[in-house]
RNA sequence: AAGGUUCUUCAAGCAAUCGCUUAGGUGCCGGCCUUCCGGCGCCCGAGAGGAAAGUCCGAGCUCCACAGGACAUGACGCCGGGUAACGCCCGGGAGCCGUAAGGCUACAGAGAGUGCAACAGAGAGCAGACCGCCUGCGGCGACGCAGGUAAGGGUGAAAGGGUGGGGUAAGAGCCCACCGGGAAUGCAGCAAUGCGUUUCGCAUGGUAAACCUCGUCAGGAGCAAGGCCAAGAAGCGUGUGGAUUGUCCGUCCCAGUCACGCGGGUAGGCCGCUAGAGAUUGUCGGUGACGGCAAUCCCAGAUAGAUGAUUGCAUAAACAGAACUCGGCUUAUGAAGGGCCUUCAUU
RNA sequence: GGGCCACUAGCUCAGUAGGUAGAGCAACGCCCUUUUAAGGCGUGGGUCAUUGGUUCAAACCCAAUGUGGCUCA
């Protein structure tokens, strides 16, 4: 399976992304926060939102990154349908690794997706 | 060596793997399977900054049934130059700060007018006399009255040229010397201004980042401008008619496809959107900002917003992310190098 | 992305042709009352968002910076 993500991957309209939230079932861990909704679509799709107050642009933009290229090289592992919006909120650890951070999703990833069915 | 000052440069790189956006080429599929448009692949290139920031100025560009005048309003303000333009830059002058290198300056006008100056002080704007000093008169005296005076004291941010001498009853530009200032004038300079000469004893200070005067400039709004397509919706009320920033004149548009207020609907796509006051190199002119000429090149165009992750090279750190585009200013910030100045040491 | 506005006591706000910053509520102390509330008297508390400049003197005038908010199709 590819592990490619495309533009259609991306949650777009405002809409939707209050469906998630409406509709989706939602778990956090440490900074993190998911929701997961299921969606009509073949494929999965998702968003990441730092949360407001988020460091400055550069700081929204290396943590987006970083979440959609874990969300990226993990995606066969979880099933397809579903649509997924990560929010980021600031920590007060002044550095956290992307390996921790890999570890961390993950965990959330898969503590969260049963219950969305 | 230490400290200071000023200028310049860079904004880590390379390789491999996975992934994103996109110019070009190409294959397949779809749409009135030619042009063309869209989708999915492959190949090969490109892919954030010196400040992209703050939005403080100046422009391009777009729209406003036209932009014309007067007044208001706002900005700027030594002189000359650069520039598309500027409140920016360069050169020069003056003043101030610094031992110096060097830096800073809203740096036009207060002898056009109006205003302001709390408290203190006798007196604060074409002054004034509290303590003093001196003279005269009265008185034994303390002192009182009348006058002269502004050197000294005191108040204040500021008290009507400064220092020294002469002079005088005491004093005072009253007179003189030097410094400062005004007026006229000569020379140098495009000019700001500088250097002189003559003359005037010279009351008329501060504040224009108070109103103001003089000069120069400015129509308004901003790419969420503006145009097209699709979808959707529900109208109602008010109006010395509306547009041109404010007022007046003028001009234009016309009775709605007008303006304003309330309410309802949509928040999708395409164009604008990147070839430009462009970049690099060379050369010529200029003290310099900058300009001329020639050659070469095309160098981000996203739309919840493209640059990330891992590994290796002993190591990788600052401020920070384009959103129509340029020229500046300001602010944040890491590293490297050069020039110059001061002090100390050595030769 | 563009445009606009605000910042004064713990809170809500006054304060302008520049002259030593105030009100209400709150806090604290006392009086009154059997007690509380209310009422009365008094007290403290401010780098006037920050940093420079103009001025003799700045909350006020000017510039830069920071923080917070509103708005557009």
């Amino acid at each position: 399976m590819r592990r490619s993500l495309t533009k259609k991957q991306i949650i777009r309209s405002k809409a939707e992304i209050d469906n998630v939230f409406k509709a989706g079932k939602r778990s956090s861990l440490s900074c993190f926060k998911l929701y997961v909704a299921k969606n009509c679509l073949e494929y999965s799709r998702m968003i990441v939102i730092p949360a407001r107050h988020y460091g400055n642009s550069v700081q929204r933009n290396l943590i987006r990154r970083q979440v959609k290229e874990i969300w990226r090289t993990n995606q066969d592992k979880f099933p397809s349908g579903l649509d997924f919006v990560v929010i980021v909120y600031p920590t007060r650890k002044a550095e956290t690794t992307f390996e921790n951070k890999q570890k961390t999703l993950l965990e959330l990833f898969m503590k969260t997706i049963p219950l969305a069915g």
